[in-house]
DNA sequence: CATGAATGAGTGTTCATTCAT
DNA sequence: AATGAATGAACACTCATTCAT
């Protein structure tokens, strides 16, 4: 039911640059992406330097060019991290809830983005704002989670008015429910609390839904 | 019955450097403020140096040091340029509609909102995805947005369902305008028209206000 | 009768690099040129870096990179230099001895190369043993000097026994003249004197030519 | 009659690399020496990097290290390579024309250096322009050939007029025929026959013998 | 005010070499 | 002996910024 996931990679451009096959070349590559994290929130991305990254990770630098073919497959990789985990939540609340309501559905994925992001906050705002994303890999998760939507949409078409267009449907609750999630959470005014803000955001997206 | 608009400044960091106050200044900001948007279309982010925005905009280095404390500022003018654009927008609408009905200026909003990024679609994508944008000027953007907002919805509370929180209601609408507007111009599937787009952002943002 | 030479340039593979139009830009060409030779003397060819020469030249690394757009330029102007001198000696011994006979003629030239490379024969044997050569302007010079013993035999053909193949001529005497020019200067054995090295290449050119 | 000559020897600037001495060993070194030839000659000097060199040749980069004590040694051993093999043919042609004249002897001197370098000009034509050549065993080639035409000049030289230097005459014939064998080959013009290149280098030597 | 040559700290990246396995 | 992941010194080069003219 759940479309094949295409697993993580460090995006292949520079094709003589091996990929890590082997244990401690894995501990390399996440070593590297977690002194972006740690480098990134307490220094700001002017201070993500790639000998500044090696140092912070504990490798040399050389081994940093080891298993990225520059810098900006470092932040890919880090984008492709967060992508994948988005992805994999995804996939688990459709199979979770196949047997569900789209109202619950809704609820779920939304429970889920939010969940997703309280982890870091401050990491995944940086991300967004900070870190370049070129048009890579952050593409492809645009597809895979429009697929994801319409296919939770497509099943539960009878829930639906009649003569509502599916590609609309999907365009408008995929938008929202991302960005109203994120608003929730970097965005909301201090006096909204972070529960209200979901309840109203699940409200907007079911209201829609169901107009 | 507008609130006060602050008149767009260039930020003050360095308060030794002078505000543009004569005809030739003004050009001077201008020609840069054009030069970063002609070499980022032409020639992407990385193209965009001081020296190379000096060079297309016709003025020395010097000069360019002359109205902006630092490179950054640039980008901060040039996305309060735009900034200051959706402001004078949405005043203009909440003039406009003073006495439509909220349908009707929901309706008025949104197509503002598009309007304005449909002049130069390519340039808005990429003062979102690719120019650095701090917490700067954009907060009190934000800010600003939310004010027309609340202001507009308040006045027409009687409309609103009973017991509905002007607060999240705020929130709510505020962060779908922006972000379906910009969906609607920049994310929406090839299948879609823009018109069938904003046709759709207008019905979700209407289904949450009486909902 | 002589032709016309074109005058020294940096080569100008990247055209956006400015070439040096003023007093002190040409003050900071000969800089970086001399310190090249400085360096290269006295720390060897592994020493020249960009920024040593920088140091050595009493610029800074930047200025350097005004005027040549990269390290190989920097060589490349420095063989110009030595090959312009060259030629200009060529075209002088070529004006002066336009009556001379084909053997004085030989005599000066040869003399003129030898004197040339006198002046700092550690310097030419370096730049000829160290320092990359490219294609580039080397090809140039070769066809120059080519050009202008053709020119000098042609001219003095009733000078020649009947029958002699004019390229085959110019091929031989060119590369005689050069190479054992070098060799008497930098490869000849200890106990033989400049002076009859440069008898004994003489000797060689003129039996050759009245063979 | 012939000199002792040395066995070729990889430098042994560092002792404690062994020399190599078994079967396998040996194929790992001309691994390598042919892997710095393919490379020079499809990618260019700039890709001739040890990593490089060791996964052209198919061995690690651990035992390239094993057999060469550095990255220069390599070049070395390259040159000396080509220089053995021109030593062996000057050897033999002295051997062979042990009785021949001296025109007949220089020309097969010229025949042996020219066809020496016809099997591979390429590769030739870039030890000579491309590769770094420290004094090391160029120099010893330089006496080594010295020597050889020593030896021929003085077992003829009651061939010769009387009166000629030996040094003088062993000096311009050794460089004449390095040189001009080198130019017949790589720096005829194109409207030139190798063969009438060769003839005319031959004829140069000879008229300079017996002038 | 305008100019643009000069600056130089700092960056991404390479690659010869080592050494634990 | 052989391997190849790891090392890190060193390099070429950029570009925001200054300041003498």
């Amino acid at each position: 039911m759940t479309p094949p996931k295409p697993p993580m990679q460090l995006n292949a451009k520079k094709p003589h640059r091996r990929l890590p096959q082997q244990r401690r070349a894995h501990q390399t590559v996440d070593a590297v992406l977690d002194a972006v994290v740690r480098v990134l929130k307490r220094e700001g991305v002017k201070a993500v330097t790639t000998n500044r990254l090696a140092e912070v990770a504990g490798v040399s630098i050389g081994s940093v060019y080891q298993y990225f073919p520059d810098k900006q497959a470092i932040f890919v990789a880090l984008h492709q991290r967060h992508i994948d985990q988005i992805d994999r939540m995804v996939q688990t609340k459709l199979v979770e809830h196949a047997a569900s309501s789209l109202d619950e559905l809704m609820q779920a994925m939304i429970d889920g983005m939010i969940d997703a992001h309280s982890a870091d906050p401050e990491l995944y705002e940086l991300l967004a704002t900070e870190v370049p994303h070129r048009a890579d890999g952050t593409r492809d998760f645009a597809v895979r989670l429009h697929g994801a939507f319409r296919l939770a949409l497509s099943a539960r078409a009878h829930e639906l008015k009649d003569g509502r267009n599916i590609d609309e449907l999907v365009f408008v609750v995929t938008n929202m429910v991302e960005s109203l999630s994120h608003a929730a959470l970097f965005r909301r005014p201090t006096r909204l609390s972070l529960a209200a803000a979901k309840a109203e955001v699940v409200r907007a997206v079911l209201a829609y839904l169901n107009s």
